[in-house]
DNA sequence: GTTCCCTTTTACCGCTTGGTCAACTTTCGC
DNA sequence: GCGAAAGTTGACCAAGCGGTAAAAGGGAAC
């Protein structure tokens, strides 16, 4: 074999592990720090600093700004639709949506960064992932929603388009982690603890409930 | 008189109509930039280039690009809280909140760059209306939280914490605005119909009013 | 038509920031 | 321990951007 060509190989499988272990450390430091500022709003010395290490080493990881952005984009994305991906269409309707609910809820409580990170990429256009959007996501979307339809048509739960039924459970879920600053301005401090997240979830799913209680 | 103090009077009447047109179009133009790509996003030149003029007149009628943003902030923010400030103790409940919820629907297909605005500055923490929030907003919301804490009281409509039944409207309502690029992704083309924006409607509202009715 | 002030523009400054380069240090297989 | 490759860094560059200075243009009062 090419001597050259097992160089590389050993080489690649060796420094993988200190490649993955900046990889990883980059990768959260982006998240805060683009959640936090948006793409624009964020430098790469913010990110390095945050990593502990200096810009020029940060960009021996990632080539440009533009490529940590994109993978820390598509790392969390992965991790974001997985409730979506779990609701089960051989499960009993109300349960599984009360569980879909709570699991969003849960993430915009534990993971509130990685909601303020889409909201952000979305609310700007979704320069960098349209294509996602509009072909896995719109997919696993279209495919749920034919899932509540059936529901909905064996009387399991209301009738309510499941498009907008779906878009609804997200805007309620992750308006607590992307809207948190005007929770917490009308709330107080009392919307950091725990008791305020029951509150939460004990609201939001008993009116989804509620409104979706067939009829 | 003072003859310099007639002048001055005189000229800032005068004045007054050139600098009202100019301010009135930069700030239609800030809008638009800054809903579109944030404050840090934004450049100044974009704002003037929209505006019509160059950069330095336009920092002539604006000092600073932190004012512009501001300005425009406030000059929205009223605006966009009128229908929950015209939400009517006195009213019927239910026809109340469906015609709330119908006016945040309107106005996030109408003036979706408002609506992202907000969102934009909120996401990142509101560093520019944090005062508001905590002092004009939250009073507003504590009040019409009370209107709605009594009309579940008197078994008008179904009981939920009404700071989270509030929010949950404004997450709904505005999603359609700020993820406006993500609905468009799922639902195709179709999404900027007219009638797309009746079927928003009658899901949000018939969710919201099932949601709520008294049991 | 002259004067004065408001308005607009041209040229420019300094700082921030994304990204490069060349040199230095560390790691690791042998 | 040696050599090569991987990893790291300080110095630097060019472009973009917020903001300024100064002077030209324009219009109304007299």
């Amino acid at each position: 074999m090419d001597v050259r060509l097992r160089r590389k190989r050993e080489a690649a499988a060796k420094s993988t592990r200190i490649q993955e272990v900046n990889r990883r450390v980059i990768l959260d430091a982006a998240l805060e720090v683009f959640s936090a500022y948006g793409f624009r709003g964020s430098t790469i010395d913010q990110i390095a600093e945050r990593a502990g290490m200096s810009k020029p080493n940060l960009l021996y990881y990632f080539k440009r700004k533009q490529d940590i952005y994109v993978s820390v984009l598509e790392e969390t994305l992965a991790q974001w639709l997985q409730p979506l991906a779990d609701l089960d269409p051989a499960g009993e309707p109300e349960a599984e949506l009360a569980r879909y609910i709570a699991r969003k809820l849960a993430m915009s409580a534990e993971r509130p960064e990685a909601s303020r990170l889409f909201a952000n990429e979305i609310l700007h256009g979704a320069p960098a992932i349209q294509k996602f959007l509009k072909s896995t996501l719109k997919d696993l979307v279209d495919e749920k929603a034919g899932v509540l339809r059936r529901w909905m048509a064996e009387k399991k739960i209301a009738a309510v388009d499941p498009h907008h039924l779906i878009f609804m459970i997200w805007a309620a879920t992750q308006h607590y982690a992307d809207f948190e600053t005007q929770v917490r301005a009308i709330m107080g401090p009392e919307a950091e603890t725990a008791s305020f997240r029951m509150a939460t979830a004990d609201a939001v799913t008993s009116l989804f409930m509620n409104g979706l209680k067939p009829r």
